[in-house]
DNA sequence: GTGGTTTACTTAATATGTTAATTGTTTAAT
DNA sequence: ATTAAACAATTAACATATTAAGTAAACCAC
């Protein structure tokens, strides 16, 4: 009846959620402590790593819809994460950046997300891991020239 | 600043996500021509592979929580996808089974579904695909021996 | 320089994700 | 038999995902 699809244990969409929640799920529970979720850390993760940047970018970066940023962006900036600029010269483009105390919350989970990946990592091994790594660059849009 | 952590773009919870985007869009896409969500299809898929069984049971395998589960059987109920019966020996337990109105958005969606994947797995090569769904299943704490 | 288009972002509406608390039922230990 | 513990499912509350529609500013062709 289903012959032509794979059988629920080799989809790939499936095994991608799987996998995914295997891995944030410690994550999740490292963030809980911090009061932040998932999104909000990966916000806080691309401006530590790239500085400022319009709306429309940080949304590419962090994999999030704009309709969801906006939202999360508010939430943020009540917080005191980050801070939100409207720009100068495009008025309509709106600057985030991420605030000292934002910055704060990165560098004190650093080393403690560093372990649960480097456990991940250790789990498949070192060449295991980066073809992982280089199979999904293959399956995101935005990756393949 | 964030020298420990990997770069977003080398980052695996993101490069899960990105890689499940990718995969996902062309899947709701067609879905959307259906009127059902990505959560629904996969519930249907579950069913028609292994037959009725408990609502836990069914959440397990389609990856979904149950507080989710639960809201997203009733719509389909309402919809005349699936069929909900109490179960008489142990009444806490909610039987669930597909209805042949269900089977049928799967028998007419499944050549499509069948194609698209099979387009990745193209992408990818078929032993970089089966690869891939081995280290992905050993991210899954369920599967992990 | 004005009308049409594009761009950047926001709002809205509906569905799902996540955690915690609750309800009804069964099981197990007295 | 009685009660505490365990269980299956639901409900609740809040956050995010997704699509569509809306708003305001910048751009572009004429």
């Amino acid at each position: 009846m289903t012959e032509k699809l794979p059988r629920t244990r080799r989809s790939l969409p499936i095994a991608l959620i799987r996998a995914r929640e295997g891995i944030m799920s410690p994550i999740r529970e490292m963030l809980a402590e911090t009061g932040i979720t998932e999104q909000q850390w990966r916000v806080l993760r691309v401006l530590a790593e790239n500085g400022e940047m319009g709306t429309k970018t940080l949304a590419q970066q962090s994999s999030l819809l704009l309709p969801s940023l906006t939202r999360i962006a508010t939430a943020m900036v009540n917080k005191g994460l980050i801070t939100q600029t409207r720009d100068t010269t495009d008025r309509r483009r709106q600057m985030i950046d991420i605030t000292p105390q934002g910055l704060k919350i990165i560098e004190d989970r650093m080393e403690q997300t560093a372990e649960i990946i480097a456990g991940f990592r250790a789990t498949l091994g070192d060449e295991n891991y980066e073809t992982l790594l280089d199979l999904l660059a293959k399956l995101d849009p935005k990756m393949r020239d």
